[in-house]
DNA sequence: ATGGGTACCTGTCTGC
DNA sequence: TGCAGACAGGTACCCA
């Protein structure tokens, strides 16, 4: 479920309420991905110190008991594929898909996870340990100055895979993932298929742009997919009206009429208008 | 280093 | 209706 935009719209849902947050007990359901790392009973009387996001993780940052950030190490959390998080009525049974509860003095906070790719996973800081090595790989925040078209083109140059999987691959830039790989190449006019390399630095300047630009408006939207999701509506929701390509197989593109094609690259789905994008 | 493929797991939809 | 198969918002890891 989770890309970029879903990720920080659960963040800003969640990080007044949670910051400060006592945990009073922690529930593990069927294992995620990764296993804790650490015995839960151990983050008992922690207080969430922050709450903040690298790409698509979630950082728990945790206060040891009685002190105030005393750096006591955080929780690392990925949504995986079909991750919700939720505050839940206090004493409400887990569901079959609630793998992980945070109890805390603010609510229970609850890890929805169908097909459990999500993970939890503690570390002693974010730059060490479980957290530093997942993070390690990571590229650039699409948000943060540093991203620009020039570094795009730098990073690109030398690269021979098509540019929708260098996007996804998320060592260059983080949070793009498939949906927002196919629309920003379409607001980009750049062909999915484009050998990374190929691409000039004034259309790196419009990929950039182009990244920046649907994550920035799908926040603003408040993650429609994610709603979508949870009110089990199936795909069909606010974002795919507000869609270019993705999940249009078939329809006329929005700009020219073409209709929109579906390929498969690196055994994900990719949408483009062959005539809109060019290599 | 790069790139390709596999693996993880479960739900939903489509077509026969 | 039943069932097989395709597909789904991610990413670490293994191997050429």
């Amino acid at each position: 479920m989770p890309e970029l935009p879903e990720v920080e719209v659960t963040r800003l849902s969640l990080v007044e309420r949670l910051r400060g947050a006592q945990i009073a007990a922690v529930r593990i359901g069927k294992p995620l991905r990764w296993p804790l790392g650490c015995a839960p009973e151990s983050l008992v009387g922690h207080r969430v110190h922050e709450l903040t996001r690298r790409g698509k993780y979630l950082w728990f940052a945790l206060d040891a008991p009685g002190a105030l950030n005393s750096g006591a190490g955080g929780l690392l959390m990925h949504l995986g594929m079909s991750g919700s998080l939720n505050f839940s009525a206090q004493h409400a049974p887990p569901g079959p898909w609630d793998h992980f509860d945070l109890a805390t003095d603010r609510g229970l906070l609850r890890l929805t996870d169908p097909r459990r790719f999500g993970a939890v996973v503690w570390s002693s800081a974010v730059d060490e340990g479980a957290a530093g090595k997942l993070l390690a790989r990571l590229g650039v925040e699409p948000f943060e100055t540093g991203f620009t078209g020039a570094l795009l083109h730098e990073r690109l140059r030398g690269r021979k895979v098509a540019i929708k999987t260098a996007l996804l691959a998320g060592d260059i830039v983080v949070g793009v993932g498939n949906i927002y790989a196919s629309e920003a190449l379409f607001l980009a006019g750049i062909d999915p298929r484009t050998r990374s390399s190929r691409l000039g630095a004034a259309r790196c300047e419009r990929l950039a742009t182009a990244i920046t630009g649907a994550l920035a408006r799908a926040v603003q939207a408040g993650g429609s997919t994610l709603r979508d999701f949870r009110d089990t509506h199936g795909a069909s929701g606010a974002f795919q009206l507000e869609a270019g390509v993705y999940g249009r197989e078939g329809l006329p593109c929005k700009h020219c009429g073409t209709l929109v094609r579906r390929i498969v690259q690196a055994q994900r789905s990719t949408y483009f208008c062959p005539q809109c994008q060019r290599r």
